[in-house]
DNA sequence: CCTCATTTACGAATTAAATCGTATTTTGCT
DNA sequence: AGCAAAATACGATTTAATTCGTAAATGAGG
């Protein structure tokens, strides 16, 4: 098992995942209404990313009624690692650190996140 | 002034800016001989390459001797900038925080650096 | 000054990504 | 059944990214 390769999703499959991941599931109408707030694209052109995320394995969909909904197969956790990783390398000298300093100090977290993060690093510390 | 628009490098762009930012100046064959330690590619290749990234104004050449000596123009920090907000978004629902919990969770962090951090948490909170 | 190894220049082919127009299908409604 | 609205299917085009072959230039060593 486990002979599945894995696929990177190009930067527009990324955009609809990231809301198939927060819907779980949308049509290609809804998808397409939520990226209209942030991008410019006809509807076909949605709808044939959606196929073809459908055919790379991508998402899946259920197709029962007229209206086909989509929801996503790749799992967020393992693209995160995958996409972390690839920018850990390329853009932080290969530093976990660096990367979390940079993304505290670039985009503002409340004060309650911060303690969030402080009990994590010292769950880390005790390990 | 400011009318410069920002240019995305590409995935292949990206793994030849790590090259330059850390040894701030080299040679296509030095980029070529550290990129060919993690892929496979033609020396011609990465010519070309570097040839296109410096039109596009990525990179800076030196070409008085007959070997040119490229150096990264664009700034590692703005381009981190750049990929973290997008991954930010796409992929962690906006939340710097679970960013960089992923972060130290998937890449182990010396406990040095894990103080690091946390001195950094204090100061930030000190705001 | 000639040769040869090295390098750059450049065109072209390939592959991948994104976009969209048009045809077809589906289904609810009368 | 027939129509209209909404959806899917699909081909085709465009644009971007990558790769590489071949030609021309460069310059050090004999």
């Amino acid at each position: 098992m486990g002979t599945s390769k894995y696929i990177k999703p190009t930067e527009s499959e990324l955009e609809i995942l990231r809301i198939l991941w927060e819907r779980h599931k949308a049509s290609v109408r809804d998808v397409h209404e939520e990226l209209s707030k942030t991008k410019e694209a006809g509807y076909t052109t949605t709808l044939k990313l959606l196929q073809i995320m459908f055919e790379k394995g991508l998402v899946g969909r259920d197709d029962s009624m007229k209206t086909h909904v989509y929801h996503p197969i790749v799992s967020r956790e393992k693209t995160q690692k995958h996409f972390l990783g690839k920018m850990i390398t390329n853009l932080f000298g290969g530093s976990p650190t660096e990367l979390v300093i940079h993304a505290l100090g670039n985009h503002k977290a409340s004060l309650e996140e911060l303690e969030e993060i402080q009990q994590f690093l010292n769950n880390l510390k005790k390990q």
